[in-house]
DNA sequence: TCAATATTTCTAGAATCATAGAAATAAAAA
DNA sequence: TTTTTATTTCTATGATTCTAGAAATATTGA
């Protein structure tokens, strides 16, 4: 196929994403289960600082692997299972 | 779907491998034409020394994504597509 | 308005990683 | 055996990235 370097380019950011142990593992967890906020993704991650999990849950919503819907102070996040599907089909195993 | 640890520390190494440009370029490179030694690769990506490339294709050969076979001096690398079709089927596209 | 809560942004330090030249290894050809 | 070719390993430098505390922002409830 041919593919610009656009394509590429997300490909590339999408990959790298998944690419981090700690940012691998929120991927897993919204997986699972299809709405959390930043809170409840440090309750099970454990002992992960709130603004590392922030600037996480940013690469992997830039690369579109993350949707979220604001409610009040929280955020929700859940996986794209298209983008899933598409990049990282693993995660949805 | 529960993972172990080996299996999330593979995923993440195949993802960190492939969240890198020149590395993905390579996998895509090797998706296309079945069977290229490192100094194809090199012609084909441009001004790439050798050894960089060899540290490249290392690391996506330690993940599993590429298998290889000798012959000579020649050290012919290609795509294993199992792993791609599970891990990142985008490679085929 | 003021306090409490959730999240992000800022910042700096530590750790990891990509890069590329040079030396080393290995195999074929002269 | 010596030379040439293909690749890897070693090494150091520079760049990127992860981390986490502190300050800033935003929203809700008292």
């Amino acid at each position: 196929m041919n593919r610009s370097d656009e394509e590429i380019k997300q490909a590339v950011k999408i990959y790298k994403a998944l690419g981090e142990p700690t940012r691998f593992q929120i991927a897993l967890l919204l997986a699972d289960s299809s709405n959390m906020c930043c809170g409840d993704i440090g309750c099970k991650l454990g002992s992960v600082p709130v603004s590392t999990l922030s600037h996480h849950l940013k690469q992997l919503a830039d690369c579109g692997l993350l949707d979220s819907d604001k409610d009040g102070t929280y955020i929700y996040y859940r996986l794209n299972r298209e983008m899933a599907e598409r990049f990282a089909p693993e995660l949805l195993k």
